[in-house]
DNA sequence: TCTGGGGTCCTAGGACCC
DNA sequence: TCTGGGGTCCTAGGACCC
C-alpha cells in the first residue's frame, strides 16, 4: 500500500450551516437570528442550526422538539431544497473551475485534488502556495453564492484535510503541513476519524482507547477483533494517518430509496400497503429518470418502538417499472404480516415505511412490450384483480418477469422469470401470497394472462396513472 | 410525544456450485 | 463415501455519514 501524498494536494470544502445560511441569505428579516432547518412536524429532527441557534445547545439531528424547548424564539422551517440545490450547483461549478477532480459528498461538501489543477500558481504544492490559492477559492465561493461562507482543510490526505476544515469553524482555512498530520492527531478523540460513531467509540473506550494516541498503541490483530476485520485495518492506518484513497470525480449509484414517518404510528395494513405503493410509484420514477433499474426490492418498516426490520426479494431482471415495484413491494408486506412474529409486530404500530431498489444497472430494461398488441382497454378499469373480466389469453413470447399476472387451475400468479420455453410463476395464495413458485412451457394453454388494472389504489388522486399490468403501449 | 431521509459499507449465515 | 475448501449470490441487520 502506498503512504501518504508528499504534498497537502488534498482540499476538503464544507459550507457553513448550509441551509440556514441560504434561509439568512434570501430572507434578510432571519439575519442575526437563531434559525432551524429540519422536520417541522411531530417527529421532525434538526437539519441545521445556524450559529446563532448553536448558542442555545440547538444541534444537528437533535429532535425539532427539543430544539424548540431550547431556543423557542428560532426561526422553524422545513427546508427548500430547490434552493439549496441550486446554491450547492454554483459552489461545484466553482470548484470545477479550480481543479477537474472534484468529489461531491453530498450538498454542502466535497473534496478537490490540487495536483489535478491545472493552475499555474499550483505548478509548486507548497504550503504557502495552497494556502494562497485556497484563500482565493474560499472568496470565489463566496462570490458565486452571493454571500456563502464556508471552511477548508489542506493536507496530503482525504482524512486530515476533513479533519483540518473543522478546526477552524466557521468561514475558516488550515492547511496542514506534510509531516505534522500525527503529531496534530495525537491528543484528539478517537471520533475524529470517519466511521467511528458511538458504537464503535464506546467498543474502544471500554478497551481503554479515547484518544488517538491510545489508538496507535493497539495492535491491528487487536483491533480486527475488537471492530471486524475491514473497520480494524482502516482504524489502524488513519491512526497513523496513513491514507491513499484517491479523489475520485463520479461515483456510481448503488440504490434508490424513499422513506417516510408518520406522525403517528400506523396499524391498518391496507393503509401500509397504499403508502408502500405509493413510495414505490416516487422510487421507479427517480430510477426511470436516472437511467437506472434494479433488481432487489426492498420494504423497510420501523416499528413503535424504533426497531427496524426489513425484507427484500431480487427479481431475474432489473426494472424501473412503478408496477413491478409495486407488486414486489406488496409481496413483502404480506409475507411480514404472515410472519408470527412481525405480523402481530406491524399490527402493533408502524411509524415509518420505506422502499428501496438496489443492485442497479445502469441501462434500461429494453421494451418488451414493443412488439404486442395494445392492452384490451375493456379489461377492467376499477376494482380487485378478483373482479377482472374473464379473456385470458395465451401468450408464447415477451413474458416480462415481474409485470406480468397470470392464472392457471392453481390460482393467480406472477411471472417470476422466463426463458429457454419456460415461465416460472409465483403464486399467490390466500394462506401465502408470496407462495409457490412453478414453471410452465411457455405456450402451456392453461396458462393465462391477465392485466392487473389496479396498481396505483384508484382512491389517490394523486397518484401517477399506471398502465394495466405496466404495460408500455403506445396510445 | 425522544430519535429524518438519503445514502454507503460491512458482517454473517445459508444455498449452491465446482 | 466422506471431508473439505473456495467463490458467488442472496438476505437481514447494524453502524455510520451528511
Amino acid at each position: 500500500m502506498r503512504d501518504v501524498r508528499r504534498e497537502a494536494s488534498v482540499l476538503h470544502l464544507d459550507l457553513d450551516a448550509f441551509f440556514a445560511a441560504v434561509e439568512q441569505r434570501d430572507k434578510p428579516s432571519l439575519r442575526g437570528r437563531p434559525v432551524v432547518v429540519g422536520g417541522t412536524g411531530g417527529r421532525g429532527v434538526v437539519a441545521t442550526a445556524s450559529y446563532e441557534a448553536r448558542v442555545y445547545g440547538v444541534r444537528s439531528a437533535m429532535s425539532t422538539r427539543e430544539a424548540r424547548s431550547r431556543c423557542p424564539h428560532a426561526a422553524f422551517l422545513s427546508g427548500r431544497f430547490s434552493a439549496y440545490r441550486e446554491a450547492s450547483r454554483a459552489v461545484m461549478g466553482a470548484l470545477r473551475e479550480a481543479s477537474p477532480l472534484v468529489e461531491p459528498l453530498s450538498l454542502d461538501e466535497a473534496f478537490v485534488d490540487l495536483a489535478a489543477s491545472p493552475d499555474p500558481t499550483l505548478a509548486d504544492l507548497s504550503v504557502e502556495s495552497v494556502t494562497a490559492f485556497a484563500e482565493r477559492l474560499r472568496a470565489r465561493v463566496t462570490e458565486v453564492t452571493d454571500g456563502l461562507t464556508c471552511s477548508v482543510g489542506v493536507a496530503t490526505s482525504k482524512f486530515m484535510a476533513k479533519v483540518a476544515s473543522d478546526l477552524d469553524k466557521p468561514d475558516g482555512l488550515v492547511v496542514v503541513a506534510p509531516g505534522t498530520e500525527r503529531e496534530l492527531l495525537r491528543p484528539m478523540s478517537v471520533t475524529v476519524i470517519p466511521g467511528v460513531g458511538p458504537a464503535t467509540a464506546d467498543r474502544l473506550r471500554r478497551a481503554g482507547v479515547q484518544t488517538v494516541a491510545d489508538l496507535e498503541q493497539v495492535s491491528q490483530e487487536e483491533l480486527v477483533r475488537l471492530v471486524g476485520s475491514a473497520h480494524g485495518a482502516g482504524l489502524f492506518h488513519l491512526a497513523r494517518a496513513h491514507d491513499d484513497r484517491p479523489v475520485v470525480a463520479v461515483r456510481e449509484t448503488k440504490s434508490v430509496s424513499v422513506e417516510g414517518t408518520y406522525d403517528s404510528d400506523l396499524s391498518d395494513l391496507r393503509l401500509m400497503e397504499h403508502l408502500l405503493v405509493r413510495q414505490s410509484g416516487e422510487v421507479a420514477a427517480r430510477l426511470a429518470k436516472a437511467g437506472l433499474s434494479g433488481r432487489t426490492v426492498t420494504i423497510k418498516v420501523r416499528l413503535h418502538d424504533f426497531t427496524t426490520t426489513s425484507r427484500s426479494a431480487t427479481l431475474p431482471e432489473p426494472t424501473d417499472n412503478p408496477a413491478v415495484v409495486a407488486r414486489v413491494v406488496r409481496s413483502l408486506l404480506a409475507e411480514l404480516a404472515a410472519g408470527v412474529e412481525t405480523g402481530p409486530a406491524l399490527r402493533a404500530g408502524v411509524r415509518l415505511l420505506g422502499v428501496g431498489v438496489s443492485g442497479l444497472a445502469d441501462w434500461v430494461q429494453d421494451d418488451l412490450f414493443a412488439d404486442l398488441e395494445a392492452p384490451d382497454e375493456s379489461a377492467g378499469t376499477d376494482g380487485e384483480a378478483d373482479d377482472l373480466p374473464e379473456p385470458p389469453r395465451a401468450r408464447s413470447t415477451g413474458w416480462a418477469p415481474g409485470a406480468d399476472v397470470v392464472h392457471d387451475e392453481h390460482g393467480r400468479g406472477w411471472v417470476w422469470g422466463s426463458g429457454r420455453g419456460v415461465v416460472t410463476v409465483r403464486f399467490e395464495t390466500r394462506e401465502s401470497p408470496a407462495g409457490p413458485v412453478r414453471s410452465f412451457p411457455v405456450d402451456d394453454p392453461a396458462l393465462h394472462l391477465w392485466q392487473r388494472p389496479e396498481d396505483e389504489p384508484t382512491d389517490d388522486p394523486g397518484a401517477p396513472a399506471t398502465r394495466a399490468g405496466g404495460l408500455s403501449a403506445p396510445g
